[in-house]
DNA sequence: CCATTGTGCAACCATTGGTTGCACAAAAGC
DNA sequence: GCTTTTGTGCAACCAATGGTTGCACAATGG
């Protein structure tokens, strides 16, 4: 059952600016809109948006600092988001494996 | 990295109706757009929209049979799209990992 | 043959990911 | 201290998309 993924997280984390600006963010540590938007290919503002809805579904967290406001991951949450893609993953892929099952012994029954 | 992520398969299993429809799929092994949309929140057009969109990133396959249109899903390409999702969420958890140990190292630091 | 049912297409609306432009506050230079 | 950068935030605007309603039409069933 995918019903048990909760779709403002998943939503997040669907938009591929906003999965790069995760890797960014994981790999630096902390980031602002500025510094971002100098390895995206977006502006500036763009960026800021999408910080926004990272933050307002809390896999980000801003503070400001003097003029700028920096960024970092909260690593709580986004550890939820990663066990339920990983969740949504092997329940499709345990359908799967039912279903190659079920057609490997239809092939059985036909070689009978 | 998230680069090696193909942004069109990601973002059509980005959506969450799109995500109920290949579960139904799945589970019923072959849907139209009416049968689905009876256990959606969403009208049959719009269903069939997804579907279309689904069809065109090779998700589902759907095939004229008399007056309806059937589709089933592909699983080679859902296979696909389930590693991604697993790929990216084990290089999350890598780097959160990381960080974790690094921050554990710092508190030991500190006690010595 | 007529009524039903499943589709596809078009128009329309709201949201969202993107842009440009501008006004303004904080840092830096002189 | 005053001026020039530089980082932000806000607003207006545009295109794409997820949703709707309405309609015309082909296939099925009595």
């Amino acid at each position: 059952m995918t019903s048990t993924v909760d779709d403002d997280l998943w939503s997040a984390v669907g938009d591929p600016t906003r999965r790069r600006m995760l890797d960014l963010l994981l790999a630096d540590g902390v980031g602002t809109a500025t510094t971002l938007s100098d390895r995206l290919p977006v502006t500036r503002q763009a960026v800021a948006k999408h910080l926004g809805v990272l933050d307002r579904v809390g896999l980000v967290h801003g503070t400001p600092a003097g003029r700028e406001r920096r960024y970092e991951v909260d690593e709580a949450q986004l550890a939820r988001a990663v066990a339920q893609l990983t969740a949504v993953g092997s329940a499709w892929d345990g359908r799967l494996q039912r279903i190659k099952r079920i057609a490997e012994r239809i092939e059985q029954e036909k070689k009978r």
